[in-house]
DNA sequence: AAAACGGGGGT
DNA sequence: ACCCCAGTTTT
């Protein structure tokens, strides 16, 4: 029996409400409806152990079942492995991906044949302290080799947590990890005669709960809350956000641009461009523009700019900011803002405009061009004033 | 195309 | 102590 390593720290588990059944109906539930005899089930052997949590970290467990047995019939002991020239562990690795984990279990064992006498450690003190074995690992080998208890956290857990007991809050950022890892403490099953087996049953019960009915996409709970050993006391099932939690990666706020569009009005038609087929709204009809680069922003300034620029399309009259909104693309924001200029009168040289893309439109003319949807909604909202 | 994954490594 | 990455699968 291992002897008991240090309580985990109370007070930090302390303000963790979980309810004194948790670990029981987890235990309860994966003698049931868990999975068992898969081969790393059948031993104690922590060499065997962390073999598979290493490989599981990040393969399928059929894909994984294979590379295992394959791997154990021609290392069966961490001192063969420690042994083995670097291109046999490689080639028994191959197919698996990740190969540094293959270089990081190779440097391990030979870490554990010189410090520790070929025995593979089973005190997740200890087994943090080898490469390739963090925190949540190091737990999942010292609960299956010797029922000690401590607690896991890998991505399928945290969803379980996330959900059950309502974590908002990205399990990434380190807040919110601190605070399940206090969850994963307070969770653990309480001493008792059966404790050891417990923790075996209990930490394969959180990874099978989060494999096969906290799923991701789509729960088991949802459609039979009975495959659930959790549903009623889930805060995410009781508030409806199974969906929603564990909440994504916050996605990167995503840079906004500007630019100010142009209405020129003449004789109740408006004047429009083809874009170049590259880039934004390639091959569109758009409004002219002038780039705004700059933030922020004059409106009075804009006008006289807007002014400036429809001389090149003839005599302007009067500008006025009418309109502005926002486009959200998938990788920026563009804040569209909007200047009506009255034309007096247009270039004499109506031919170079003509060659350069530019088009007089009338309203009957517009359904029928592309147009980016910013664009059609601000004629649109302009009509009165633009065609009236 | 993007999110997720557990640990390592860099700042 | 924090942030970000590698390398691959899943959604």
């Amino acid at each position: 029996m291992p002897r008991r390593s240090a309580a985990p720290v109370v007070s930090a588990s302390a303000s963790i409400d979980v309810p004194p059944d948790f670990g029981a109906r987890v235990v309860h539930w994966q003698r049931q409806h868990g999975r068992h005899g898969l081969p790393w089930q059948n031993t104690r052997d922590p060499y065997r152990i962390w073999l598979s949590e290493i490989m599981l970290q990040q393969t399928q467990v059929a894909a994984v079942i294979e590379y295992y047995q394959r791997f154990l019939s021609r290392l069966p002991t961490v001192a063969d492995l420690a042994a083995a020239s670097s291109d046999d562990v490689m080639a028994l690795w191959a197919g698996l991906g990740y190969y540094s984990r293959a270089r990081n279990l190779h440097r391990c064992a030979k870490l554990v044949v010189e410090q520790h006498g070929g025995r593979f450690p089973t005190d997740p003190a200890v087994l943090v302290t080898l490469p390739g074995i963090g925190r949540s690992t190091a737990a999942a080998i010292a609960a299956f080799s010797a029922g000690v208890r401590s607690a896991i956290l890998d991505g399928n857990v945290k969803r379980v947590f996330a959900r059950c007991f309502g974590v908002h809050g990205y399990p990434g950022e380190k807040a919110v990890e601190n605070r399940m890892w206090a969850m994963a403490e307070a969770a653990l099953p309480t001493a008792g005669p059966t404790q050891a087996d417990d923790m075996v049953a209990y930490t394969q019960g959180l990874m099978d709960l989060g494999a096969t009915v906290c799923t991701r996409g789509k729960p088991g709970c949802i459609d039979d809350a009975g495959r659930c050993p959790l549903a009623d006391i889930c805060v995410a099932r009781r508030d409806g956000l199974t969906a929603v939690l564990p909440v994504p990666k916050p996605r990167a706020a995503v840079p906004e641009r500007s630019t100010v569009m142009l209405m020129l009005r003449h004789g109740g038609e408006v004047l429009l461009g083809l874009r170049p087929d590259s880039g934004v709204w390639g091959g569109l009809w758009s409004l002219p523009e002038i780039d705004a680069p700059g933030l922020p922003f004059d409106p009075q300034e804009a006008e006289h700019a807007a002014l400036d620029h429809a001389r090149r399309f003839g005599t302007p009259s009067r500008a006025a900011m009418v309109a502005e909104l926002t486009h959200v693309f998938t990788h920026f924001r563009l804040l569209i803002r909007a200047i009506r200029v009255d034309m007096a009168a247009l270039a004499v040289h109506e031919s170079a405009a003509h060659t350069d893309g530019w088009r007089w439109l009338g309203l009957h003319e517009l359904d029928a061009l592309g147009m980016p949807a910013p664009v059609r909604r601000l004629l649109e909202s302009q009509r009165g004033g633009l065609f009236g």
